[in-house]
RNA sequence: GGCCCGUUGGUCAAGCGGCUAAGACGCCACCCUUUCACGGUGGAAUCAUGGGUUCGAUUCCCGUACGGGUCACCA
Protein backbone atom coordinates (compact mmCIF):
# COMPACT_ATOMS: atom_id res chain seq x y z
CA UNK A 1 0.00 0.00 0.00
CA UNK A 2 1.19 3.50 -1.14
CA UNK A 3 2.09 5.60 2.31
CA UNK A 4 -0.07 8.40 0.90
CA UNK A 5 -2.85 6.20 0.47
CA UNK A 6 -2.28 4.86 3.77
CA UNK A 7 -2.37 8.61 5.28
CA UNK A 8 -5.52 9.61 3.68
CA UNK A 9 -7.11 5.93 5.30
CA UNK A 10 -5.08 6.96 8.82
CA UNK A 11 -6.97 10.72 8.58
CA UNK A 12 -9.76 9.20 7.81
CA UNK A 13 -9.80 6.47 10.68
CA UNK A 14 -9.00 9.10 12.98
CA UNK A 15 -11.93 11.42 12.10
CA UNK A 16 -14.16 8.74 12.15
CA UNK A 17 -12.99 7.79 16.02
CA UNK A 18 -12.16 10.80 17.16
CA UNK A 19 -16.43 12.08 16.26
CA UNK A 20 -17.32 8.44 18.06
CA UNK A 21 -17.91 7.33 13.93
CA UNK A 22 -18.27 4.44 12.30
CA UNK A 23 -14.92 3.53 9.80
CA UNK A 24 -15.87 1.41 6.76
CA UNK A 25 -13.99 -0.54 4.42
CA UNK A 26 -14.93 -0.47 0.89
CA UNK A 27 -13.47 -2.06 -1.50
CA UNK A 28 -13.59 0.57 -5.47
CA UNK A 29 -12.86 -2.20 -8.41
CA UNK A 30 -15.21 -1.08 -11.02
CA UNK A 31 -12.09 -0.96 -13.15
CA UNK A 32 -12.01 -4.95 -14.35
CA UNK A 33 -9.37 -4.36 -16.29
CA UNK A 34 -7.08 -3.53 -13.31
CA UNK A 35 -7.46 -6.30 -11.47
CA UNK A 36 -4.73 -7.12 -9.56
CA UNK A 37 -4.66 -10.53 -7.91
CA UNK A 38 -4.29 -10.54 -3.91
CA UNK A 39 -4.24 -6.44 -3.72
CA UNK A 40 -7.28 -6.60 -1.72
CA UNK A 41 -5.07 -8.87 0.74
CA UNK A 42 -2.11 -6.00 0.69
CA UNK A 43 -5.32 -3.62 2.15
CA UNK A 44 -6.49 -5.76 4.71
CA UNK A 45 -3.07 -6.94 6.14
CA UNK A 46 -1.67 -3.30 6.65
CA UNK A 47 -4.49 -1.50 7.64
CA UNK A 48 -4.65 -3.95 10.23
CA UNK A 49 -0.73 -4.29 10.62
CA UNK A 50 -1.49 -1.06 11.47
CA UNK A 51 -4.42 -0.98 13.59
CA UNK A 52 -7.01 0.92 11.50
CA UNK A 53 -9.62 -1.51 12.30
CA UNK A 54 -12.84 -1.07 10.15
CA UNK A 55 -16.17 -1.20 11.96
CA UNK A 56 -17.75 -2.17 8.47
CA UNK A 57 -16.18 -4.22 5.54
CA UNK A 58 -16.32 -6.71 2.94
CA UNK A 59 -14.69 -9.65 5.40
CA UNK A 60 -17.08 -8.68 8.16
CA UNK A 61 -19.71 -7.31 7.12
CA UNK A 62 -22.36 -4.61 8.29
CA UNK A 63 -25.50 -3.34 7.11
CA UNK A 64 -24.92 -1.56 4.09
CA UNK A 65 -23.16 -4.68 2.21
CA UNK A 66 -22.22 -5.46 0.32
CA UNK A 67 -18.83 -3.61 0.54
CA UNK A 68 -17.10 -4.52 -2.72
CA UNK A 69 -18.73 -2.92 -5.41
CA UNK A 70 -18.24 -5.47 -7.86
CA UNK A 71 -20.75 -7.26 -5.90
CA UNK A 72 -23.29 -4.22 -6.70
CA UNK A 73 -23.03 -3.74 -9.96
CA UNK A 74 -26.71 -3.98 -10.68
CA UNK A 75 -27.65 -1.23 -8.53
CA UNK A 76 -25.74 1.69 -9.86
CA UNK A 77 -27.31 1.18 -13.48
CA UNK A 78 -31.09 1.47 -11.77
CA UNK A 79 -29.44 4.43 -10.45
CA UNK A 80 -28.03 5.91 -13.68
CA UNK A 81 -31.89 5.28 -15.45
CA UNK A 82 -33.30 7.34 -12.50
CA UNK A 83 -31.55 10.25 -13.19
CA UNK A 84 -32.17 9.66 -16.97
CA UNK A 85 -35.90 9.45 -16.16
CA UNK A 86 -35.70 12.91 -14.70
CA UNK A 87 -33.24 14.64 -17.06
CA UNK A 88 -29.70 14.32 -15.74
CA UNK A 89 -28.54 12.02 -17.49
CA UNK A 90 -28.54 10.43 -20.95
CA UNK A 91 -27.97 7.46 -22.82
CA UNK A 92 -24.61 7.94 -24.95
CA UNK A 93 -23.92 5.59 -27.96
CA UNK A 94 -21.02 6.85 -29.43
CA UNK A 95 -17.96 4.19 -29.89
CA UNK A 96 -14.58 4.67 -28.66
CA UNK A 97 -13.55 5.53 -31.69
CA UNK A 98 -15.51 8.13 -32.12
CA UNK A 99 -13.95 9.56 -28.95
CA UNK A 100 -10.69 8.92 -29.53
CA UNK A 101 -10.71 10.83 -32.77
CA UNK A 102 -13.40 13.74 -31.31
CA UNK A 103 -10.29 14.09 -28.27
CA UNK A 104 -7.51 13.93 -31.49
CA UNK A 105 -9.39 16.62 -33.27
CA UNK A 106 -10.07 19.11 -30.51
CA UNK A 107 -6.33 18.42 -29.12
CA UNK A 108 -5.03 19.54 -32.35
CA UNK A 109 -7.29 22.31 -32.67
CA UNK A 110 -5.78 23.91 -29.51
CA UNK A 111 -9.01 22.56 -27.59
CA UNK A 112 -9.21 20.78 -24.38
CA UNK A 113 -10.76 17.20 -24.95
CA UNK A 114 -14.52 16.70 -23.78
CA UNK A 115 -17.12 14.78 -24.79
CA UNK A 116 -19.30 17.32 -27.60
CA UNK A 117 -22.27 16.08 -26.50
CA UNK A 118 -22.75 14.67 -29.57
CA UNK A 119 -26.18 12.48 -27.86
CA UNK A 120 -27.48 14.65 -25.29
CA UNK A 121 -30.26 15.57 -27.36
CA UNK A 122 -31.14 12.47 -29.14
CA UNK A 123 -35.28 11.87 -28.85
CA UNK A 124 -36.86 9.08 -26.66
CA UNK A 125 -37.59 7.07 -30.08
CA UNK A 126 -34.37 7.25 -31.34
CA UNK A 127 -32.77 6.13 -28.06
CA UNK A 128 -35.32 3.32 -27.98
CA UNK A 129 -34.56 2.20 -31.27
CA UNK A 130 -30.40 2.11 -30.80
CA UNK A 131 -31.63 0.38 -27.25
CA UNK A 132 -33.46 -2.66 -28.83
CA UNK A 133 -31.36 -2.52 -31.42
CA UNK A 134 -28.68 -3.38 -29.00
CA UNK A 135 -26.12 -1.13 -29.88
CA UNK A 136 -23.21 -0.55 -27.43
CA UNK A 137 -24.05 2.62 -24.91
CA UNK A 138 -22.67 4.43 -21.76
CA UNK A 139 -24.99 6.47 -19.81
CA UNK A 140 -23.31 10.22 -19.08
CA UNK A 141 -24.18 12.92 -16.57
CA UNK A 142 -26.15 16.07 -17.97
CA UNK A 143 -24.30 19.04 -16.88
CA UNK A 144 -25.80 22.25 -16.91
CA UNK A 145 -24.72 24.54 -20.05
CA UNK A 146 -25.17 27.18 -17.83
CA UNK A 147 -24.32 28.46 -13.96
CA UNK A 148 -21.91 27.03 -11.88
CA UNK A 149 -21.16 24.86 -8.97
CA UNK A 150 -19.80 25.18 -5.93
CA UNK A 151 -18.64 22.80 -3.12
CA UNK A 152 -17.58 23.20 0.57
CA UNK A 153 -14.29 21.80 1.75
CA UNK A 154 -13.53 22.08 5.15
CA UNK A 155 -9.59 22.56 4.31
CA UNK A 156 -10.00 24.78 1.54
CA UNK A 157 -13.43 26.18 1.73
CA UNK A 158 -16.07 27.13 -0.79
CA UNK A 159 -14.79 26.73 -4.11
CA UNK A 160 -17.19 27.82 -7.21
CA UNK A 161 -16.76 26.41 -10.79
CA UNK A 162 -18.98 27.50 -13.89
CA UNK A 163 -20.90 24.39 -15.15
CA UNK A 164 -19.05 25.15 -18.68
CA UNK A 165 -16.19 23.84 -18.03
CA UNK A 166 -17.80 20.68 -16.41
CA UNK A 167 -17.62 17.60 -18.91
CA UNK A 168 -20.70 15.39 -19.73
CA UNK A 169 -18.98 12.50 -17.83
CA UNK A 170 -19.62 8.99 -18.16
CA UNK A 171 -22.17 7.29 -15.04
CA UNK A 172 -22.33 3.86 -16.54
CA UNK A 173 -19.84 2.38 -18.63
CA UNK A 174 -20.04 0.05 -21.68
CA UNK A 175 -19.65 -2.58 -19.62
CA UNK A 176 -22.35 -2.19 -17.37
CA UNK A 177 -19.89 -0.76 -14.62
CA UNK A 178 -20.18 2.56 -13.05
CA UNK A 179 -17.32 4.90 -13.03
CA UNK A 180 -15.79 5.53 -9.31
CA UNK A 181 -17.14 8.95 -10.41
CA UNK A 182 -21.22 7.71 -10.11
CA UNK A 183 -20.30 4.35 -7.74
CA UNK A 184 -18.61 6.82 -5.09
CA UNK A 185 -21.86 9.28 -4.50
CA UNK A 186 -24.00 6.43 -4.95
CA UNK A 187 -22.64 4.35 -2.85
CA UNK A 188 -21.22 6.89 -0.06
CA UNK A 189 -25.02 7.82 0.17
CA UNK A 190 -26.16 4.04 0.49
CA UNK A 191 -23.82 3.51 3.28
CA UNK A 192 -24.73 6.76 5.14
CA UNK A 193 -20.91 7.72 4.63
CA UNK A 194 -20.76 11.70 6.01
CA UNK A 195 -17.06 12.39 5.94
CA UNK A 196 -14.85 12.02 2.69
CA UNK A 197 -11.45 12.24 3.20
CA UNK A 198 -9.58 12.27 -0.33
CA UNK A 199 -6.65 13.17 -2.42
CA UNK A 200 -6.84 16.43 -3.69
CA UNK A 201 -6.98 15.01 -6.76
CA UNK A 202 -10.76 14.91 -6.75
CA UNK A 203 -10.85 18.68 -5.99
CA UNK A 204 -11.71 19.58 -9.80
CA UNK A 205 -14.24 16.60 -9.81
CA UNK A 206 -16.45 17.41 -6.70
CA UNK A 207 -18.57 19.91 -8.32
CA UNK A 208 -19.88 17.00 -10.14
CA UNK A 209 -20.67 15.16 -7.95
CA UNK A 210 -22.19 17.88 -5.66
CA UNK A 211 -24.69 17.86 -8.87
CA UNK A 212 -25.39 14.42 -8.85
CA UNK A 213 -26.13 14.44 -4.82
CA UNK A 214 -28.28 17.31 -5.80
CA UNK A 215 -30.47 15.33 -8.77
CA UNK A 216 -31.24 12.90 -6.30
CA UNK A 217 -31.70 15.36 -3.72
CA UNK A 218 -29.29 13.05 -1.43
CA UNK A 219 -27.54 15.06 1.79
CA UNK A 220 -24.24 16.37 0.36
CA UNK A 221 -21.27 14.71 2.71
CA UNK A 222 -18.38 17.09 4.31
CA UNK A 223 -15.56 17.55 2.04
CA UNK A 224 -11.86 16.95 3.42
CA UNK A 225 -9.53 16.75 0.50
CA UNK A 226 -5.88 16.37 1.34
CA UNK A 227 -2.59 17.63 -0.34
CA UNK A 228 0.15 15.10 -1.75
CA UNK A 229 2.63 13.38 -0.25
CA UNK A 230 5.85 14.65 -2.52
CA UNK A 231 9.37 13.04 -2.68
CA UNK A 232 10.69 16.29 -3.38
CA UNK A 233 8.99 19.99 -4.38
CA UNK A 234 8.30 18.57 -7.71
CA UNK A 235 7.48 15.63 -7.85
CA UNK A 236 4.48 12.93 -5.80
CA UNK A 237 5.85 10.12 -3.92
CA UNK A 238 5.59 7.34 -6.56
CA UNK A 239 5.92 3.57 -7.16
CA UNK A 240 9.36 5.08 -8.96
CA UNK A 241 11.43 5.83 -5.83
CA UNK A 242 10.78 2.29 -4.50
CA UNK A 243 10.81 3.22 -1.03
CA UNK A 244 6.90 4.61 -1.48
CA UNK A 245 5.40 1.64 0.04
CA UNK A 246 4.18 0.51 3.27
CA UNK A 247 5.91 -2.49 3.24
CA UNK A 248 9.26 -0.83 2.21
CA UNK A 249 9.38 0.57 5.42
CA UNK A 250 8.58 -2.08 7.10
CA UNK A 251 11.48 -4.25 5.62
CA UNK A 252 13.92 -1.50 6.40
CA UNK A 253 13.26 -1.49 10.20
CA UNK A 254 11.11 1.06 10.89
CA UNK A 255 8.53 0.25 13.27
CA UNK A 256 4.92 0.33 12.82
CA UNK A 257 3.45 2.61 15.57
CA UNK A 258 6.66 4.92 13.94
CA UNK A 259 5.44 5.19 10.97
CA UNK A 260 1.71 5.45 11.66
CA UNK A 261 3.16 8.62 14.05
CA UNK A 262 5.27 10.16 11.43
CA UNK A 263 2.72 10.16 8.58
CA UNK A 264 0.11 11.63 10.80
CA UNK A 265 2.60 14.40 11.25
CA UNK A 266 3.39 14.99 7.53
CA UNK A 267 0.34 17.20 6.10
CA UNK A 268 -1.04 17.52 9.61
CA UNK A 269 -0.06 19.44 12.87
CA UNK A 270 -1.24 18.70 16.43
CA UNK A 271 -2.08 21.94 18.91
CA UNK A 272 0.94 21.33 21.41
CA UNK A 273 3.86 20.66 21.00
CA UNK A 274 4.75 17.09 21.35
CA UNK A 275 5.31 14.85 18.21
CA UNK A 276 5.06 11.25 19.58
CA UNK A 277 1.48 10.00 19.80
CA UNK A 278 0.22 6.20 19.60
CA UNK A 279 -3.15 5.38 17.37
CA UNK A 280 -4.99 6.01 20.57
CA UNK A 281 -3.26 9.32 21.61
CA UNK A 282 -3.89 10.42 17.59
CA UNK A 283 -7.59 10.11 17.99
CA UNK A 284 -7.63 12.09 20.95
CA UNK A 285 -5.35 15.17 19.02
CA UNK A 286 -6.54 14.97 15.71
CA UNK A 287 -8.54 17.55 14.23
CA UNK A 288 -8.97 18.76 10.90
CA UNK A 289 -8.03 22.47 11.26
CA UNK A 290 -4.20 21.05 11.99
CA UNK A 291 -4.67 19.93 8.14
CA UNK A 292 -2.32 21.43 6.02
CA UNK A 293 -3.45 23.07 2.64
CA UNK A 294 0.15 22.54 0.92
CA UNK A 295 1.78 19.19 -0.10
CA UNK A 296 4.55 18.06 2.39
CA UNK A 297 8.01 16.58 1.30
CA UNK A 298 8.26 13.00 2.76
CA UNK A 299 11.56 12.90 5.11
CA UNK A 300 12.95 9.52 6.24
CA UNK A 301 15.75 11.02 8.00
CA UNK A 302 12.81 12.89 10.22
CA UNK A 303 10.90 9.40 9.88
CA UNK A 304 13.76 7.38 11.20
CA UNK A 305 14.42 10.61 14.42
CA UNK A 306 10.64 9.91 15.41
CA UNK A 307 11.23 5.81 14.95
CA UNK A 308 14.21 6.14 16.99
CA UNK A 309 12.29 7.95 19.54
CA UNK A 310 9.54 5.65 19.77
CA UNK A 311 11.66 2.59 20.46
CA UNK A 312 13.46 4.90 23.16
CA UNK A 313 9.80 5.38 24.79
CA UNK A 314 9.19 1.40 24.73
CA UNK A 315 9.10 -0.31 28.28
CA UNK A 316 11.67 -2.93 28.57
CA UNK A 317 9.42 -5.90 28.12
CA UNK A 318 7.93 -4.63 24.81
CA UNK A 319 11.18 -3.18 23.67
CA UNK A 320 12.93 -6.50 24.14
CA UNK A 321 10.07 -8.58 22.29
CA UNK A 322 10.38 -6.68 19.44
CA UNK A 323 14.15 -7.18 19.33
CA UNK A 324 14.48 -10.37 19.70
CA UNK A 325 14.15 -11.43 16.48
CA UNK A 326 16.65 -9.04 15.19
CA UNK A 327 19.11 -10.20 17.53
CA UNK A 328 19.20 -13.56 16.66
CA UNK A 329 19.78 -12.81 13.05
CA UNK A 330 23.46 -12.66 14.06
CA UNK A 331 23.12 -14.31 17.87
CA UNK A 332 22.54 -17.78 17.98
CA UNK A 333 23.80 -18.47 21.52
CA UNK A 334 21.71 -18.14 24.25
CA UNK A 335 24.04 -18.01 27.75
CA UNK A 336 23.72 -14.16 27.39
CA UNK A 337 22.16 -11.49 29.39
CA UNK A 338 19.33 -10.28 26.82
CA UNK A 339 17.54 -8.40 29.58
CA UNK A 340 20.64 -6.23 29.42
CA UNK A 341 21.75 -6.39 26.17
CA UNK A 342 18.05 -5.29 25.43
CA UNK A 343 18.66 -1.85 27.59
CA UNK A 344 22.03 -1.05 26.20
CA UNK A 345 20.41 -1.55 22.74
CA UNK A 346 17.51 0.62 23.47
CA UNK A 347 18.75 4.24 23.51
CA UNK A 348 21.47 2.96 20.55
CA UNK A 349 18.58 1.65 18.09
CA UNK A 350 17.47 3.79 15.44
CA UNK A 351 15.95 0.88 13.04
CA UNK A 352 15.66 -2.37 14.00
CA UNK A 353 17.22 -3.60 11.22
CA UNK A 354 20.83 -2.13 12.81
CA UNK A 355 20.44 -4.52 15.39
CA UNK A 356 22.05 -7.23 14.39
CA UNK A 357 25.51 -5.91 13.08
CA UNK A 358 25.40 -3.85 16.38
CA UNK A 359 25.29 -7.50 18.52
CA UNK A 360 27.43 -9.79 15.82
CA UNK A 361 30.28 -9.47 17.87
CA UNK A 362 28.31 -12.09 20.49
CA UNK A 363 28.87 -15.12 19.30
CA UNK A 364 32.45 -14.61 18.41
CA UNK A 365 34.98 -12.04 18.54
CA UNK A 366 35.57 -10.34 14.53
CA UNK A 367 38.92 -10.31 13.36
CA UNK A 368 40.90 -6.86 14.32
CA UNK A 369 44.27 -5.23 14.53
CA UNK A 370 46.08 -3.70 17.94
CA UNK A 371 45.29 -0.42 16.91
CA UNK A 372 42.28 -0.61 18.07
CA UNK A 373 43.48 -0.58 21.31
CA UNK A 374 45.03 2.59 20.28
CA UNK A 375 42.00 5.55 21.83
CA UNK A 376 43.86 9.27 22.24
CA UNK A 377 41.00 10.19 23.77
CA UNK A 378 40.64 7.51 26.21
CA UNK A 379 44.76 7.78 26.32
CA UNK A 380 45.57 3.81 25.83
CA UNK A 381 48.04 1.85 23.62
CA UNK A 382 48.30 -1.54 22.60
CA UNK A 383 51.03 -1.60 26.00
CA UNK A 384 48.98 0.01 28.32
CA UNK A 385 46.11 -2.38 27.32
CA UNK A 386 47.91 -5.37 28.06
CA UNK A 387 48.41 -4.06 31.48
CA UNK A 388 45.04 -3.26 31.96
CA UNK A 389 43.99 -6.84 30.73
CA UNK A 390 46.14 -8.40 33.33
CA UNK A 391 45.43 -6.79 35.96
CA UNK A 392 41.57 -7.09 35.05
CA UNK A 393 42.07 -10.86 34.27
CA UNK A 394 42.79 -11.93 38.31
CA UNK A 395 40.05 -9.45 39.34
CA UNK A 396 37.01 -10.95 37.05
CA UNK A 397 38.25 -14.59 37.64
CA UNK A 398 37.51 -13.96 41.51
CA UNK A 399 34.39 -12.70 41.07
CA UNK A 400 31.13 -14.79 41.07
CA UNK A 401 28.53 -12.36 41.13
CA UNK A 402 28.74 -11.52 37.02
CA UNK A 403 25.82 -9.26 37.59
CA UNK A 404 26.40 -5.51 36.07
CA UNK A 405 26.18 -4.10 39.41
CA UNK A 406 28.94 -6.21 41.07
CA UNK A 407 31.70 -6.32 38.21
CA UNK A 408 31.01 -2.27 38.05
CA UNK A 409 31.67 -1.99 41.95
CA UNK A 410 34.72 -4.30 41.28
CA UNK A 411 36.21 -2.04 38.68
CA UNK A 412 35.69 0.91 39.93
CA UNK A 413 37.50 0.08 43.17
CA UNK A 414 40.39 -1.36 41.10
CA UNK A 415 40.11 1.70 39.36
CA UNK A 416 40.20 4.03 41.49
CA UNK A 417 42.99 2.09 43.64
CA UNK A 418 45.12 2.41 40.75
CA UNK A 419 44.50 5.83 40.10
CA UNK A 420 44.15 6.05 36.52
CA UNK A 421 41.21 7.15 34.09
CA UNK A 422 38.05 4.95 33.83
CA UNK A 423 38.94 4.51 30.01
CA UNK A 424 42.81 3.38 30.75
CA UNK A 425 41.11 0.10 32.33
CA UNK A 426 37.75 0.24 30.56
CA UNK A 427 38.46 0.56 26.72
CA UNK A 428 40.62 -2.24 26.56
CA UNK A 429 37.90 -4.14 28.21
CA UNK A 430 35.42 -3.25 26.02
CA UNK A 431 37.92 -3.83 22.91
CA UNK A 432 38.95 -7.47 23.88
CA UNK A 433 35.05 -8.49 24.95
CA UNK A 434 34.16 -7.14 20.88
CA UNK A 435 36.89 -6.38 18.55
CA UNK A 436 35.14 -3.21 17.48
CA UNK A 437 35.41 0.14 17.48
CA UNK A 438 31.85 0.53 18.33
CA UNK A 439 29.76 -1.42 20.82
CA UNK A 440 26.64 -1.38 22.37
CA UNK A 441 27.84 -0.66 25.80
CA UNK A 442 30.94 -0.66 27.82
CA UNK A 443 33.14 -2.83 28.76
CA UNK A 444 30.90 -3.99 32.10
CA UNK A 445 28.19 -4.09 30.57
CA UNK A 446 29.62 -5.97 27.83
CA UNK A 447 31.28 -8.88 30.56
CA UNK A 448 28.31 -8.75 32.11
CA UNK A 449 26.16 -9.58 29.09
CA UNK A 450 28.54 -11.96 27.78
CA UNK A 451 29.31 -13.86 31.58
CA UNK A 452 31.77 -14.87 33.22
CA UNK A 453 32.91 -17.50 30.96
CA UNK A 454 33.04 -16.27 28.03
CA UNK A 455 34.62 -12.90 29.71
CA UNK A 456 37.18 -14.52 30.97
CA UNK A 457 38.28 -15.95 28.07
CA UNK A 458 38.02 -13.11 25.51
CA UNK A 459 40.45 -11.38 27.66
CA UNK A 460 42.97 -14.15 27.97
CA UNK A 461 42.74 -14.13 23.78
CA UNK A 462 43.18 -9.83 24.16
CA UNK A 463 45.88 -10.90 26.03
CA UNK A 464 47.68 -13.15 23.56
CA UNK A 465 46.35 -10.53 20.59
CA UNK A 466 48.39 -7.74 21.89
CA UNK A 467 51.63 -10.02 22.91
CA UNK A 468 51.31 -11.90 19.46
CA UNK A 469 51.96 -8.48 17.70
CA UNK A 470 53.51 -6.73 20.42
CA UNK A 471 56.50 -9.00 20.34
CA UNK A 472 56.35 -9.18 16.27
C1' G B 1 -2.90 25.59 -22.69
C1' G B 2 -8.01 26.30 -19.83
C1' C B 3 -9.78 25.73 -14.94
C1' C B 4 -8.67 24.79 -9.67
C1' C B 5 -5.25 24.79 -5.43
C1' G B 6 -0.91 26.20 -2.97
C1' U B 7 3.94 29.13 -1.42
C1' U B 8 6.92 30.65 6.72
C1' G B 9 14.49 28.18 7.95
C1' G B 10 17.39 22.36 4.13
C1' U B 11 12.66 19.32 5.84
C1' C B 12 7.98 18.95 8.87
C1' A B 13 5.63 23.17 10.80
C1' A B 14 3.12 26.97 14.74
C1' G B 15 1.18 31.64 13.62
C1' C B 16 -4.72 33.52 12.07
C1' G B 17 -3.33 42.69 11.85
C1' G B 18 1.07 44.75 16.46
C1' C B 19 5.47 38.60 18.69
C1' U B 20 12.98 39.40 19.79
C1' A B 21 8.30 34.86 13.92
C1' A B 22 7.22 28.82 18.47
C1' G B 23 8.72 23.70 18.35
C1' A B 24 10.82 19.21 16.02
C1' C B 25 14.36 16.75 12.54
C1' G B 26 18.99 17.75 10.34
C1' C B 27 23.61 20.72 10.89
C1' C B 28 27.58 23.15 14.16
C1' A B 29 29.84 23.95 19.08
C1' C B 30 30.24 22.73 24.09
C1' C B 31 28.91 19.64 28.56
C1' C B 32 28.15 14.60 30.39
C1' U B 33 30.67 10.01 29.38
C1' U B 34 33.58 3.40 29.67
C1' U B 35 33.57 3.27 22.70
C1' C B 36 29.10 4.62 20.13
C1' A B 37 24.70 6.39 21.50
C1' C B 38 21.13 8.59 25.08
C1' G B 39 20.75 13.11 27.80
C1' G B 40 21.85 18.54 28.63
C1' U B 41 23.19 23.66 26.98
C1' G B 42 23.96 27.06 23.17
C1' G B 43 24.27 28.51 17.84
C1' A B 44 23.55 29.33 12.46
C1' A B 45 19.12 29.19 9.36
C1' U B 46 12.51 31.18 7.31
C1' C B 47 7.72 34.77 5.96
C1' A B 48 8.60 33.69 -3.03
C1' U B 49 7.89 38.65 -5.37
C1' G B 50 5.58 43.54 -6.78
C1' G B 51 1.58 46.56 -5.74
C1' G B 52 -2.35 48.02 -2.66
C1' U B 53 -5.74 48.30 2.17
C1' U B 54 -4.26 49.89 7.14
C1' C B 55 -1.43 53.97 12.12
C1' G B 56 0.72 48.98 11.38
C1' A B 57 1.16 43.54 7.36
C1' U B 58 3.92 36.78 7.59
C1' U B 59 -1.33 37.48 8.45
C1' C B 60 -6.45 40.89 4.27
C1' C B 61 -7.01 42.15 -1.44
C1' C B 62 -4.90 42.18 -6.57
C1' G B 63 -1.02 41.01 -9.98
C1' U B 64 3.63 38.25 -11.09
C1' A B 65 6.82 34.14 -10.47
C1' C B 66 7.31 29.27 -9.04
C1' G B 67 5.13 24.52 -7.76
C1' G B 68 1.11 21.03 -7.66
C1' G B 69 -3.68 19.05 -9.33
C1' U B 70 -7.16 18.25 -13.25
C1' C B 71 -9.02 18.09 -18.22
C1' A B 72 -10.29 8.98 -19.47
C1' C B 73 -15.61 4.02 -20.83
C1' C B 74 -8.66 5.02 -14.11
C1' A B 75 -9.60 5.43 -9.48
Amino acid sequence: MHIGNLRTALYAYLLAKKDGGTFILRIEDTDQNRYVEGATDVIYDTLRACGLNWDEGPDIGGDYGPYIQSERMGLYKDYAKKLVEIGKAYYCFCTKSRMETLHEDQKANGETPHYDRHCRDLSAEEVQKLLSSGAEYVIRQKIPTDGETSFNDIIYGEIKTPNKDLDDQILIKADGMPTYNFANVVDDHLMGITHIVRGNEYLSSTPKYNLLYEAFDWEIPVYIHVEHIMRDSTHKLSKRDGDAYFGDFVKKGFYIPAIINYIALLGWAPKGEREIFTLSELIKEFDVSGISKSPAIFDEVKMKAINAEWLRALSHDEFKTVIIPYIKETVKREDIDFDLLADCLQPRAELLTDIPEKVDFIDSVPEYKNDLYISKKMKTTPESSLDALKMLLPLLENTDDFSFDSIHAKIMEKITEAGVKNGVILFPLRTALSGKAMTPGGGTELAAILGKTETIKRIKDGIAHIEAEVTI
